[in-house]
DNA sequence: ATGAAAGCGCTAACAA
DNA sequence: TTGTTAGCGCTTTCAT
């Protein structure tokens, strides 16, 4: 009686190494050599190779996760914390980093974690070393102060769109000023006057330039007066672009354009202007923010600022695993450009009205 | 010199339940039990449970992951596996579904994963027990044989909209049968008789009931032909729709509706007839599928299928959370109603021209 | 070229 | 009431 110990498998549980070593007739060290490729460089004969890699798919062998995990003090994992999955802004996103993160061994996951201030969701998963690197996006969860200890813990971590004030949180950022400016800038050229801006709620005004900073930078730039009517802020959605719009559509000294927030919010201002018979871009002119496929489909096709969401997804990779693997890297903050996508929704195609 | 062990703390890496047990003086044991809630019940006096406690909060201790995983045989994570993120038709499904696992202790994840068929992306981490229970949605994901691997290796399996052969797979789906019935039926009454219905290609027609088989229903039932013409297959995005509703409208015999295989494919629809001049709905009747947020917002508002979203997500975890938990169950196949949701890309609303 | 053995951090019997 | 001990499945020296 040699068989120490039941074989898994025959417990209905998955196969082990142990129950690959039994079948091939050899240690579980030659098991893990072989399939983690070590057995060319290092040793094992290509007679026993082949005997464990068939031993491994007779039994439909995988490591076990944990296991692994907690030998190699690392999960190869490296996940996403998004705010919701309902905006698809970060999909190409997260396409691109999984993309990225394969080549390098690392797998890609998302958890949504609609932070409310003073509660982080996934917490304990992410203290509990779950993930190798994490990806932290949204102003809430940005601003958890639970990230700083991660980091400290040697977590990798990047936080899009959000510089932190500590060195040891990387981010990844698109140009939200620049961005700010192209839009404001191209309905100024467009002849417009009175421009609002919609925008979310920002808690720190100052630590970090928005597309807000960007509207004023373009309306000084042209000597137009900013009015504060015209800055309204309003619930990051579909629904909050409409009010918003509404809102503005009750001044009695109307704007005859908006550079909304993002393209969500785009979506609920052009219909907010249908709704009350105004046409766009002959009575009023919208532009959006972030390049969403969805802006080609609308009525009329958005204009709007782009953002080289597969760059992001990419650098955001290559900085987590950077990190991850060399410990600590120079360049601690990306900042990438945007540009302006001119489609339908302010005009200005056919009759382009450019600057000199 | 007792201190057999340096603190992994000071090491710089997370502190361990040995840690705090040094800090606390007492043994890893009672840690974990303090910590697990089992101190009260069981035995560990007040004191020792207060400086256990107090020292856990003093180094931040969380417990590993990949070692309590590995331990317990279970990792209290239970994921989703989705072809794509672009589609927010998920959002609200595991955010649903999130919400339902916390109550039982578990975390939620998702991967993205568009199978090509032969190839399963997050493979090893489905079948290393990275997870106790998973979700699979899209056609090629769900038709994955390894799914079949995964159940019988005791991982939960719930699908999303694919009946399985298996009954090791359960499902949750919704009525897609009735949906294309209602939809098609939608259209009849309001007068329409050429009627057109734009799909995705689907792999497997017999296996299941989707929408086109209640589209042919509502049809025979009218007394309409089915004029195969009419049926056209395209890709499963914005974009396809826009295409597919281009080509009917070269028809001689032009359709004056379609009904949509879903709400993105609709919105390709409305930007295909608006750009060719057509009125919606007073031209052209559209109807979509999905009951997604943006369908409120389209220009004209989208008439669809609107699908149970939340309690897709609750119920799916309830079916792994049981499965996980108590080995199996009664009932494998859930099968939810739809209902049409009447905007105004159909008209209809004013003068409803309803069945008797 | 391969095996034996230790140990990652945790929990659960079993002792004391 | 608390400590000791034995692994979970894997990788990795160190022997052989």
């Amino acid at each position: 009686m040699d068989q120490r110990k039941a074989s898994n498998a025959k417990r209905g549980g998955a196969p082990t190494s142990a129950d690959v070593a039994r079948l091939a007739g050899v240690s579980q060290a030659t098991i893990s050599l072989v399939l983690n490729g070590r057995a060319s460089k290092v040793r094992i004969s290509e007679e026993t190779r082949k005997r464990v890699i068939s031993a491994a798919a007779q039994l439909g062998y995988t490591p076990n996760h944990a296991a692994r995990s907690l030998r190699q003090r690392s999960t190869k994992i490296i996940t996403f914390v998004l705010p919701t999955l309902e905006n698809p802004y970060y999909s190409d996103i997260v396409s691109a980093a999984q993309i990225a993160a394969q080549q390098h061994g690392y797998a890609v996951s998302v958890i949504p974690a609609r932070t409310k201030p003073g509660e982080f969701h996934a917490l304990s998963l992410l203290q509990g070393a779950a993930f190798d690197g994490i990806v932290v996006a949204g102003r809430e969860n940005c601003a958890a102060p639970e990230l700083l200890q991660l980091a400290a813990r040697g977590v990798a971590v990047v936080a899009l769109q959000e510089r932190s004030p500590d060195p040891s949180i990387y981010s990844v950022s698109v140009d939200l000023e620049a961005g700010g400016y192209l839009a404001t800038r191209h309905l100024i050229e467009l002849g417009h006057r009175r421009i609002a801006h919609v925008m979310e709620e920002l808690p720190r005004p100052d630590t970090w330039r928005d597309r807000v900073d960007g509207y004023r930078r373009a309306l000084a730039e042209a000597g137009l007066p900013l009015d504060p009517s015209l800055v309204v802020i309003t619930e990051n959605s579909m629904a909050g672009g409409c009010k918003a719009i509404e809102q503005l559509l009750l001044d009695r000294q109307r704007p005859t354009a908006a550079f909304m927030y993002n393209d969500q919010m785009a979506v609920g201002a052009l219909h907010a202007l249908r709704t009350h018979g105004l046409r766009v871009p002959d009575d009023f002119a919208v532009v959006g923010f972030d390049g969403l496929a969805m802006g080609q489909f609308t009525a009329p096709p958005l204009t709007t600022i782009d953002h080289p969401r597969r760059d992001i997804g990419r650098i955001v990779i290559e900085t987590l695993i950077g990190a991850i693997e060399k410990g600590s890297l120079e360049v601690k903050q990306h900042l990438l450009p945007v540009k302006l996508l001119v489609r339908e929704s302010c005009g200005g195609l056919e009759a382009p009205n450019q600057k000199p």
